[in-house]
DNA sequence: CAAACTTTTCAAAGCGCTTTGGATAGCGCT
DNA sequence: AGCGCTATCCAAAGCGCTTTGAAAAGTTTG
């Protein structure tokens, strides 16, 4: 069924018909609510690929999310920001182009989305300090928002960015208010903007406190369970151990825990644990006790946010670029103690 | 740039430059270097709106994925999953329409897939008992693979499965073998398929030894983290607590894990955990030693068989359902032993 | 060299929708 | 009745591509 049938059916134009269904104000309301009858009964719904030909609108957000050498893998915090962004989607009656490409393609897979008039807007994930997709987005003329933000940067674009740099800041000041001096530092990949203003967040506490920087027990890698075991199990065997870790990540911060209670130390006495929590709906952070002590900020409301910013962009409702710092709340579990004395 | 433009610069009809883009046989190969050539240097790429319209292929896969009361969230197992397949369709070029949709909303979807023509196939993930879905996209005559199978239906369909009973079977035997009697089932959702097949395998090995059942130390819902540690807890405080417990996914496990070892016990010898593991990237089941004794299929694989399987039909490469069933391999990692003998 | 093919190219129709510019009908006036 | 409105409706063009049917050009033949 499509409107030219629908139209015969109903006997009127295409025109007429086109009409009443986008709600324009040029029919009147008898023969609307009779087209939208007749278009309930015969269950029609417009060819989307025709309707956006015709309109130069395609009502469809893309994410390209990387895949390939390092990051091999999607990370689960997609799942939960994508769920966010997925509830505003359906509100606002737009769908979502996913696409999963390696690193190289990236750039062609951005020109691509522009000339193929596959979307009308995207978001870019994972920032990178200098991100050269920004400047490609601007000069595609794509309509994006990026889901933190780039350093180095000086054009202005729209963002949406929790305030990565204040959040470590706090939680290594907790760790040192406990009296903590050796705090290690699982950190994300260097290269990702956000791992960058976690470590000066990270950084900034330290010196304010003249506590030297050890590289030894700073780490830079994908936030995977595993790593976090492994980088634990590392900083636990060198002669001055850390009293505290810092991670970046809910996920390594399991593997971290799993790697203390291997050494055969308790979590909160012998070694405190403070960790980064996107929220994941999955990965809670415990259920009436938080598990980990923890800087926290949903990155499914992050999701909601960031796509109403671009579908606003998008449809003119805001003019220039926006953008939005978002606060992590510190909130106190079970994995932090006083700094054991030392023996 | 679009194919108007091109012909023009080109001094050829439309006709030509588009045969020689798509590799048609009716064009010399002079001529086809030159306009590939031209293409290549104003970056040309076809309007895939455009394309989709004349055509009536839209090359893309649509993937609906439920979120709503029970499951608010999407499962890091959809991570893997798309990211396997996501390789299968860059190098067949195809697009990702993803769906997030509330249960309700779930069948319209569907048909406005169909109707609004917006994908060829689609893919129909986390099948239930008796799955309505499935008879609705035979209806619509929409190719669609299955992720799983759903018991009760009759007809035939393209499926994609893990031998779930008999993983579950065989997982249940290992523990009885260490001499295990009271083991405790942590499953998914009952009304999904697979949690309803894993369980049959339970007790399947659990009979053939004349094991009594206790629904006491069976669960059955969202296979989160936080869901295994309250459910470890229950079962633990039990006056007769299971020796042995069998989760349904690694998410789960980690939580089983915390609580065991909150519960001031020693997982391997106090209580065994025996976990059905997907090869979550982001959750490995250790590096170098398991941390779980497992039954283990990769979801990552999955994802690329069945999409493979999808892109076939689709394409008319096959005739017919298709069907393939995959059998997890059981590793036996440090989170099982023998039975501690009863006090 | 013309006839009979084969190869190469093209003009135009069509995919399903929106939208412009115009026609028609209906209404209250004088 | 005739005028000027406004409220309705419509025919046709156009979005960027594919594809059919036919023409033009090139190549073999007798």
């Amino acid at each position: 069924m499509n409107l030219k049938g629908l139209s015969q059916i109903l006997g009127m134009s295409q025109t007429t018909v086109s009409r009443a269904l986008n709600g324009y104000p040029e029919v009147s309301e008898k023969t609307r609510k009779k087209i939208l009858a007749v278009a309930a009964e015969h269950n029609y719904s417009p060819n989307v690929r025709a309707k956006s030909l015709a309109t130069g609108r395609t009502n469809t957000i893309g994410h390209v999310i990387l895949t390939g050498d390092r990051h091999q893998m999607i990370n689960p915090i997609f799942g939960d920001f994508i769920a966010g962004a997925g509830e505003v989607y359906s509100a606002e009656n737009y769908e979502i182009a996913l696409s999963i490409v390696k690193e190289a393609d990236e750039e062609k897979t951005y020109r691509a989305l522009k000339t193929r008039g596959t979307v009308d807007g995207v978001v870019l994930h994972g920032p990178k300090m200098n991100d050269t997709r920004i400047g490609l987005l601007q000069e595609l003329g794509l309509p994006f928002v990026v889901h933190g933000r780039a350093s180095g940067i000086a054009s202005d674009y729209s963002w949406l960015d929790v305030n990565n740099t204040r959040a470590f800041q706090r939680a290594t000041e907790f760790l040192i208010d406990l009296g903590h001096r050796r705090i290690a530092l699982f950190n994300g990949f260097e290269g990702m903007d956000f791992a960058h203003r976690r470590r000066l967040g990270y950084e900034k506490a330290l010196q304010a406190q003249d506590i030297r920087l050890d590289p030894a027990i700073m780490r830079s890698e994908e936030m995977s369970d595993s790593n976090g075991y492994a980088a634990t199990q590392d900083v636990l065997s060198l002669p001055n151990p850390p009293t505290a870790i810092l991670t970046s990540s809910i996920i390594s911060a399991f593997g971290v825990r799993r790697a203390v209670q291997d050494h055969g130390l308790e979590v909160g006495r012998d070694v405190s644990i403070i960790t980064y929590d996107d929220g994941l709906s999955y990965l809670a952070n415990g259920v009436d006790v938080p598990i980990f002590t923890a800087t926290r900020s949903s990155v499914r409301e992050a999701g909601q946010l960031l796509s109403q910013m671009l579908i606003d962009q998008i449809n003119g409702d805001v003019t220039g670029p926006q953008s939005k710092l978002l606060e992590a709340e510190l909130t106190v579990g079970q994995s932090t103690g006083p700094a054991p004395s030392p023996k």
